[in-house]
DNA sequence: ACTCAATTTGTGAAATTACACAAAACGTTC
DNA sequence: GAACGTTTTGTGTAATTTCACAAATTGAGT
């Protein structure tokens, strides 16, 4: 190139930071793939409310970056090395700035931005930023270098961790200072199942995803065939189930939205403090998939441990059931009479029980009026020989019922 | 004896019914202990309808032994070796008569009847009926000798049937036909646990009430240890579950009306046409002794093996949640809140679910009112984090507090 | 004794449910 | 297609449940 101002050396990101600012005549913010900050310029004091965030919280907000993805920004940084311009958004704070992505080879290793604040970027000056762009790569790929050494780290950790290799939970404490995380005081240990074996790229997205999404913290994650773990820290979360389960759906609901990765099931543990349990929590959760698998319509809403309910103990009560082999006299009246008479008593019954013995919402359901699901219980009582009040009776049909689905 | 007119010999009970008739110048009639019929008088036509009926059935009506036990008549029988003189009892179609009891040693081996038609015995009549109590103990003796070598066989064969001995149907039929007993076409196990050792005396007690219940059949009978094992038969009955019930607590109020044995506990199986299945059934009856065992209170109104409902699981229930050592998140939350607080939501909980969420009923049983139950409701789903609408997890708490009953 | 929050009880209106009855629809059998 | 029993739906009323709100009670802490 014949006039690219970056040849020179520099030592610091920082420092070439305020060197690009400087030729720009605006603020400067790097950042890696993940949009985490790398360095800012400081010389100039002009800046907007989402670069104080990304500052502050040394990562870019996630509001931003769900903004930020929502307007195509991200996406078109990926797909292209030239500098895209970013219009206000002033929900967020956000004032019109430019950004080029920072590459190598196929991979983007960050994002370089530029704000405008009191002037606009001529053609020059955005060719400018592409070069800064490129002149950063270098420091980029030591960075990375030093942290995928830490990630495999972080991976034998978590397995270890996982498969209760480390025995003392004072081993436990010292092996998480030791790779710098502060040892959680509860947590919780989730896993997704992928409809695929995860591929690089798939790592990279979900390795994208998790980083940007601030709460929970997901302190490690790991993948095995299909299947993705994470162990979460819930320190300082008020609600801890309701925040998991928001958070499983948010990561579902992300990975389809961004990357296209589809029907992904989503398990998670109770919450512990004691970090000897993550075995437990790792095996709860896989718990939870496998009751998903099982009963799929049931289970569907169902992603942590503590809300299988019933499901928990289906595994003994399958087994019981196949070995005493005794249907339910109630549900073989039923079935029977079904058969006979062309009826749906049997799935009237389980209706009605999955709703609460809501008759409202039970005919609803069924689209029929209320009235005839009155007639129809009242038969059922007859010839099953129920008594519908009889919670006891109610129970065991219900279980009967799921168990004589899984069959 | 100066003057006895039985002294003769006689070849059969029916010649001698007839003869002691001639003497007394009316209808006898003579039974066993458990008022089989043996034998009665024909050179007398006249009559009364309990005698006619007895006579057709071959025993005694059930309605009439009620009765005259209630009226102290047999028990007298069963403490004086005089005759003793009952009244009309007209709903019965019982006319006036005398009876007396035969006797062996201490042993009562059956009973006298001489019913006083148009005339009433002298005291000297009363004395001859005595006589010829006397007179027929040694016919009645041999009697009783034949048929415990029957009872013998029965044993025997019940035994086999219980642990499964015979292996084949066919087998098992030709065994009841050899003993002269129509096999079943459905049949039950019942199981009476007592509270003691069972001593000669009550086996006697036992099988006299057994033989004096007309419906259902018992057809084999035998005691281990504190339990009563009946194989009874369902042949000709409509509702053989409710009969089965009704016939286990009548069994239960007379034993302790009559006897003042007190504290039976019963259990019966499940309805099988299969003889093969007789040892299965056993089993059934004897868990449901099992479980009235552990759960005494909510236990205390089954009977059936049927109508165990939950508790048919509740053994792999209770393995299981002692392996996995899961509390109930919602339930240590509440008892977390009583033990502070000083409530009863735990205990309310388990009310309003006995209830089938009944609010009435439940706060009936707590002596709140309705308003109270509901606050406390609202109360514990808050603390609970439950969704008292959610039939899981309503199930859920219903099998954790019971399971935690057993703890 | 006072304060405070939590709990209990009372009252009444609105919503829901239970139930009886009649009419209509449906399916089967002859 | 007529006759039959079963099922479905509509209507109306009585009973029950739900819910909000206010008042009274409790009990622990100060």
């Amino acid at each position: 190139m014949k006039n690219d101002p970056f040849r020179a050396s520099f030592d610091s990101l920082e420092e070439f930071a305020d060197m690009v600012s400087e030729v720009l005549h605006c603020p400067i913010t790097i950042e890696d793939a993940n949009h985490r900050l790398l360095a800012y310029s400081t010389h100039d004091d002009r800046t907007d409310p989402a670069r104080i965030a990304t500052i502050i919280g040394r990562r870019v907000p996630e509001k931003v970056i769900n903004s930020l993805w929502k307007e195509g920004v991200i996406p078109s940084l990926l797909n292209s090395r030239d500098p895209i311009r970013v219009k206000t958004v002033d929900e967020i704070g956000l004032g019109n700035r430019v950004a080029v992505s920072i590459w190598k080879n196929d991979e983007v290793l960050g994002f370089i931005w530029a704000l405008e604040i009191e002037k606009t970027l001529g053609e020059e000056e955005m060719n400018c930023l592409k070069q800064a762009a490129d002149a950063t790569k270098n420091k980029l790929i030591q960075l990375q270098n030093r942290k995928n050494k830490k990630e495999e780290q972080f991976q034998e950790f978590f397995w270890q961790l996982l498969t209760s290799h480390l025995s003392t939970n004072e081993e436990i404490i010292n092996k998480f200072h030791a790779l710098q995380i502060s040892p959680p005081s509860s947590f919780a240990v989730a896993v997704f199942q992928f409809s695929k074996e995860l591929g690089r790229d798939d790592e990279k997205h979900i390795a994208y995803l998790l980083k940007t999404i601030q709460m929970p913290k997901i302190l490690l994650h790991t993948i095995d065939h299909q299947q993705l773990v994470l162990f979460i820290s819930l320190d300082g979360i008020q609600k801890p189930v309701n925040k998991l389960n928001a958070f499983c759906e948010l990561f579902v609901a992300k990975m389809k939205e961004r990357f296209g990765i589809d029907s992904i099931v989503q398990g998670y543990s109770s919450v512990y403090s004691d970090l000897g349990k993550v075995e437990k929590s790792y095996k709860e959760a896989r718990t939870v998939l496998s009751v998903k698998r099982k009963f799929p319509r049931e289970a569907k809403e169902i992603h942590g441990y503590q809300s299988l309910g019933i499901y928990k103990y289906i595994d003994v009560l399958i087994e019981k059931s196949g070995t005493d082999q005794n249907e339910n006299y109630s549900l073989k009246k039923l079935q029977e009479y079904d058969k006979k008479n062309n009826t749906d008593l049997v799935e009237t019954l389980e209706v009605f029980l999955n709703h609460d013995s809501n008759v409202h919402e039970a005919a609803n359901q069924l689209n029929v009026h209320t009235n005839t699901l009155n007639y129809r219980l009242k038969r059922i009582s007859e010839i099953g020989e129920i008594n519908l009040k009889d919670p006891n009776q109610k129970i065991t049909l219900y279980l009967d019922l799921k168990l004589e689905k899984f069959k």
